[in-house]
DNA sequence: CCTGAAGACTTCAACACTAAAGTTCGAGCC
DNA sequence: GGCTCGAACTTTAGTGTTGAAGTCTTCAGG
């Protein structure tokens, strides 16, 4: 079902329990499969919780879930973690416009330098300065730990299970089937 | 790592695989257990590609996600359908000010009424019409076959184990353990 | 060269959300 | 009964995002 990813700056979301959503659906919307219900209303929820709290950990280090986003990209990206605006808004998901701004920002907090390629005047360079750098890492150690913590529960063989099963969701949503049976196509 | 959510109108978020993103990371970030992360980064992508699809297929009904949100709130609140504007904005994680937002324009469209309580005035009404009703219908159809769609390739017992293990998940998130060795305390 | 077309960003207007400051109504107190 | 406090919503100011329009540069012809 979704519940999408609408956090207030920092609030608690009260919400009725995974079990008595499920049942009110089901009262109001006869042919619902409660079990196809269930894992997807999970992973509904557990994303936002989970944002939540990777929001408020990387507050505390002065910068936002935004920011950090746009650290990461640029770290994956490797060696001197240079991306132009245009790639790095198709990365995140984001309009070159919002980009431009964001770029902005963190060039004033010094986490990134923006200048023009040599080679081609109509390209930018954003590239992560040693303080971005630094941001990252604390960002990724107190995310490695929370994460950690998160499955805590999981033996190492459920984590593995966990996984190659959201793996294969993830393939059938990525790779769109070429439709042999089921559609799904065009997601994006 | 979480990935957070951020689709542009609708665009196709271009980003490299999961395990070349999880190598990259290891490059960069030595003490990375690429188990978890495995995990973690699966469950953002999925979610995200998710809201993306769910976006795309209200839009089609001439809705937006924000709205179908409030939709599925109302629903689930049972009977008359009826919800303060605090009440929606606290299951919502929303701030009040966007909830009034929020109504103003479904109010205006049709999906749902907005009156003061006959019996304390301080108070407001938001109720489902109709139309609100109907629309919520037609929405929750396509979510469930996309649903479906989604969870087809796996078997029945494998449903069923991928929703224990997040609901596991969830449950370390909500409860925010009285802390017997983790903490994870204060999530929300 | 000079021109036209395409590409890569930026600027602008409109919109949605947050935080904080109002407004209005109901309740308790004396 | 009039006062004050608190609750529930709305308004305002500021930020971040989108979509469309605009600018500047490069490249392919003529």
């Amino acid at each position: 079902m979704s519940d999408t990813p609408e956090q207030p700056g920092t609030q608690s979301l009260q919400e009725p329990s995974l079990d008595e959503q499920i049942a009110a659906y089901q009262r109001e919307f006869r042919d619902l499969d409660p079990q196809v219900e269930k894992v997807v209303s999970a992973l509904g929820r557990l994303n936002r919780r989970m944002n939540v709290a990777y929001g408020r950990q990387v507050a505390d280090l002065g910068i936002s879930n935004a920011e950090w986003e746009v650290l990461k990209t640029l770290v994956l990206a490797g060696a001197p973690y240079r991306l132009g605006p245009g790639e790095l808004a198709k990365r995140l998901g984001l309009t070159p416009a919002a980009m431009t701004h964001r770029i902005d920002r963190m060039a004033g907090e010094g986490l990134v330098t923006r200048d023009r390629d040599e080679n081609n005047r109509v390209r930018v360079i954003v590239e992560l300065t040693d303080e971005g750098r630094a941001k990252w890492l604390e960002a990724m150690r107190m995310a490695t730990d929370f994460e950690e913590e998160l499955l805590q529960d999981l033996s190492s063989d459920e984590r593995g299970v966990l996984g190659e099963l959201l793996i294969r969701l993830l393939r059938r949503v990525e790779h769109a089937q070429p439709d042999a049976g089921g559609r799904l196509t065009d997601l994006d």
